[in-house]
RNA sequence: GCGGGUAUGGCGAAAUUGGCAUACGCACCAGAUUUAGGUUCUGGCGGAGCAAUCCGUGCAGGUUCAACUCCUGUUACCCGCACCA
């Protein structure tokens, strides 16, 4: 046989396929059906890289495995097109964003198509066309008619660099998600999304879902579900009321001062009647200045200004207590106010060591004199609370009385904040509202989507954060749809997040006009039953677009309470050098690189026998060169290719064990022991020598998914069937053991002989065989032996003194 | 600081979940084929030792006939959140 020419096997069979529509999803709903997701990429310039093309194959090599089990299979594909780096590269070429995009989709699209991924080319979607976002506009206007829509003016994350607002979710560690600058606080009006609306439900729902653990612990993190109380304490000078939240109501007789953030209103409200107002503007001036990394950066170090003029006063002691104003309690968390109990809270002890305030210990078990308690123990100096030591008690107790004295009441609190819903760039869906004097804002009718994006001159961001929309007279300037009058259109766009937050429900159906989907096919094919993608999604694209499909589900308009059935992620492939694949390191390996010198299979194989799949792995140079041989060694089975149409008796159970073990480690993500599997079959072929045609259409089989291309060829050329078109393979679980087995014999656990038996063997027998080891009975001379443990096709191990 | 994870040959990694530690691949060594090899094939390959044997899964203990696997403690690295009251 001559050398295996991959391009030209590699180009027929994706041609072949295409022709065919081999994996075009079928609208035949009477079929079981297998709904197959991986995150639609954002098409940059710099075209994939290798961790795209192990983030797909993992549900690509499931995929063509179940359309070989009778399945219906969808596994789409699609761009998620909007997004500052597009914007970013037009505005640097001077060209139009539509013309970058195109551009960027045809050589992803030419990748793909060149790794010979299963996609069902025919339900491609492009979250920039209006066909599409006609109907992300629509699912925004439903929210605001629903009331989840709404505007706000308070400190917002802001980017000075992408002159953006940011979500929290886009802004995790005080850095810009898009180019890593430090996001500075700036107070602005923004559009939010009322999300935290949807916190239970997100939370409740991930006890229905099977996904890896780790992510719904992240997701369960993120919505950071507390419990507690909220307290009013009186203000001593004025009629008022200062409502804290706190988890531990119990620690009440502990207080000792309070802390309020230093944009608290109840400042600006009562400026008149503090005494140091100066001292407390100019504190807040000075956090306002501080980057969120500054703050976290401080945290020992605890900065703050007494109140001169409000104090507080205790419900249930009646004891006046000091207010402060410190930059470690958050306008944004709670009520922006906290009781401090110094002794049991370590942030609190480190604020009160530094201004001499008194420390009163509630809870015995710990030295306060060294540092705050914050472990559980009875209550002491707390009047009805004494000697309780259960917490939850204490807190039901201390709940009790607060109610009773009207001061109080149970509360909840979520870490997660509303959705900041607008960017002031171009290249995203317009916001579908209309600014009118008179009724205020007004949704731009249904039946005027899609809201088209303007033809713009400069996509340049505004100084002060504008949109270059707001430029635009002529979209700028309408009439208000109530009403008629002249009106303004809102010039910000929707963040890149919002076409991803329902993109695999129009994959169901992705020619619709008259909906989004139809109902009869989300029916079908709803929910995704394996959803693939990358840890770095699980907290914003994940819980988005749960909160969207949510949403739909209340309405009606989708028929399950979750998007995903599992929810698997893929291990990022590092540089050669170990470092994350980046440009400016360097160490990005192109897959068009690795296609053109090996092979789209070797490719393919690689990706997924480089490691545990959800684990990192660096890229190696060398180690791919062991797929490329096991490709070629593939290739030359058919030098050995015999008649047959059984297998072997030398080979039946090792094929009969591959084909158990490809099959449920496919299932289990377990890629690599799959190819190693496939890899010592082969090897025990070429220790055989031979191979016959039914053993060779197994090998094929078992390949398929992982290296279609020369699984293809070499079946075509032995059957004059297509692969692609037969079904998966079977085992017997009786042959996939062997006659006689071997099995270890040890002597105080230590290994001493082995042995050959029949396969479930008798006890006494396999005992006695053991014990007539020659070296057995040399390890057991003259000694006692007082225990034997058979364990059946394992092991013996005679214990002796 | 809190939460989660990982640690096994020179390297990437396996181990039926308590039962032969290192499957499979890379690298390396030896032999064969070849005019030649960044080809192919065969064999070897944890450490020490001539050997029998001993030691060996980050470290220290423990449970067990038997521990990479379970328990206690500890160290290092990675990921997520981070003054969340």
């Amino acid at each position: 046989m001559s050398r295996y020419d991959f391009s030209s096997v590699e180009a027929k069979w994706q041609k072949y396929w295409d022709e065919h529509d081999t994996f075009k999803a079928s609208d035949d709903y009477s079929k079981k059906k297998f709904y197959g997701l991986v995150e639609f990429p954002y098409p940059s310039g710099h075209g994939m890289h290798v961790g795209h093309i192990k983030a797909y194959s993992g549900l690509e090599v499931v995929s063509r495995k179940r359309r070989m089990e009778g399945y219906n299979v969808l596994f789409p594909i699609g761009f998620d097109a909007y997004g500052l780096p597009t914007e970013n590269t037009a505005i640097k070429e001077n060209i139009h964003p539509r013309i970058v995009t195109d551009r960027n989709i045809e050589k992803f699209t030419n990748q793909l198509r060149t790794v010979g991924f299963s996609f069902d080319w025919s339900r491609v979607v492009d979250t920039t066309e209006e066909s599409y976002y006609k109907w992300t506009q629509w699912i925004f206007l439903k929210m605001f008619e629903n009331g989840l829509v709404f505007r706000d003016k308070t400190s917002v994350n802001y980017c000075p660099s992408c002159k953006v607002v940011l979500s929290n979710e886009d802004s995790q560690g005080g850095k810009c998600d898009v180019c890593h600058s430090d996001i500075i606080q700036k107070t602005k009006e923004v559009w939010y999304l009322r999300i935290t609306e949807y916190a239970d439900k997100l939370l409740e729902g991930l006890e229905t879902v099977d996904y890896l653990p780790n992510v719904k612990l992240q997701q369960q993190n993120w919505i950071g579900k507390s419990t507690g109380a909220f307290v009013d304490f009186k203000i001593k000078e004025q009629d008022e009321k200062l409502r804290i939240y706190t988890t531990r109501p119990d620690t009440l007789y502990g207080v000792t001062f309070m802390v309020i953030a230093p944009e608290h209103p109840i400042i600006q409200k009562y400026r008149d009647s503090i005494a140091n107002i100066a001292a407390l503007d100019d504190y807040k001036a000075e956090c306002a200045k501080k980057s969120e990394f500054e703050r976290t950066q401080l945290v020992k170090d605890k900065t703050g200004v007494k109140i001169e003029g409000l104090t507080a006063i205790n419900p249930i002691t009646g004891k006046e207590i000091p207010i402060y104003i410190s930059d470690y309690v958050m306008m944004g968390y709670g009520t922006g106010a906290i009781m401090a109990v110094p002794a049991h809270d370590t942030r609190d002890y480190d604020f009160a060591k530094k201004f001499g305030i008194d420390i009163i210990e509630v809870i015995k078990g710990g030295d306060i004199t060294k540092e705050a308690y914050t472990g559980e123990g009875e209550l002491v100096n707390s009047g009805e609370l004494n000697g309780l030591s259960n917490k939850k008690d204490a807190i039901n107790k201390a709940l009790e009385i607060l109610e009773k004295l009207g001061c109080g009441e149970k509360g909840v609190q979520y870490k997660m904040k509303d959705w900041a819903f607008n960017r002031q760039r171009y290249w995203g869906e317009p916001i579908p509202i209309v600014h009118c004097d008179t009724c205020g804002m007004v949704a731009v009718p249904y039946e005027e989507l899609p809201l088209r994006l303007p033809e713009v001159e400069n996509f340049e961001p505004g100084t002060d954060g504008e949109s270059p929309l707001a430029k635009i007279d002529s979209f700028v300037k309408c009439k208000c749809p109530k009403c008629g009058r002249d009106a303004r259109r809102e010039t910000d766009t929707m963040p890149q997040w919002a076409g991803s937050s329902w993109y695999f429900l129009r994959y169901c159906d992705p020619k619709n006009d008259n909906e989004f989907a139809s109902q009869e096919a989300l029916k079908y094919w709803m929910p995704v039953d394996w959803y693939n993608g990358g840890m770095e999604h699980v907290t914003r694209h994940m819980i988005y677009s749960r909160f969207w499909h949510k949403f739909l589900y209340d309405l009606g308009l989708v028929p399950t309470a979750e998007p995903y059935a599992k929810r698997t992620a893929q291990g990022l492939i590092l540089g050669p050098d170990g470092e994350k694949m980046s440009k400016s390191r360097g160490n990005v390996i192109d897959p068009n690189d690795v296609v053109a010198e090996y092979g789209a299979d070797v490719l393919r194989l690689y990706v997924l026998f480089m490691g545990d799949y959800e684990k990192a792995a660096p890229w190696s140079e060398s180690s791919i060169k062991g797929c490329k041989r096991f490709v070629d060694r593939v290739w030359s089975l058919q030098d050995m290719l015999t008649e047959g149409t059984e297998y072997t008796d030398g080979l039946r159970s090792n094929f009969h064990k591959t084909i158990k073990k490809v099959t449920e480690d496919i299932e289990a993500m377990k890629f690599n022991t799959a190819i190693a599997a496939l890899m010592t079959l082969i090897n025990d072929i070429y220790n055989a020598g031979s191979i016959n045609k039914a053993e060779l259409g197994t090998f094929c089989t078992l390949l398929y998914p992982f290296a279609p291309h020369i699984s293809e060829e070499i079946y075509n050329s032995v059957f004059d069937t297509v692969l692609s078109e037969q079904g998966w393979v079977s085992y017997d679980e009786a042959l996939c053991k062997d006659d006689t087995i071997e099995i270890v014999v040890q002597v105080n656990g230590k290994l001493k002989a082995k042995l050959n038996i029949a396969v479930d063997a008798d006890k006494d027998s396999v005992i006695a065989l053991a014990l007539a080891d020659e070296k057995v009975k040399e390890a057991t001379d003259g000694k006692n032996i007082l225990k034997q443990i058979y364990v059946p096709n394992k092991l013996v191990n005679i214990v002796a003194k």
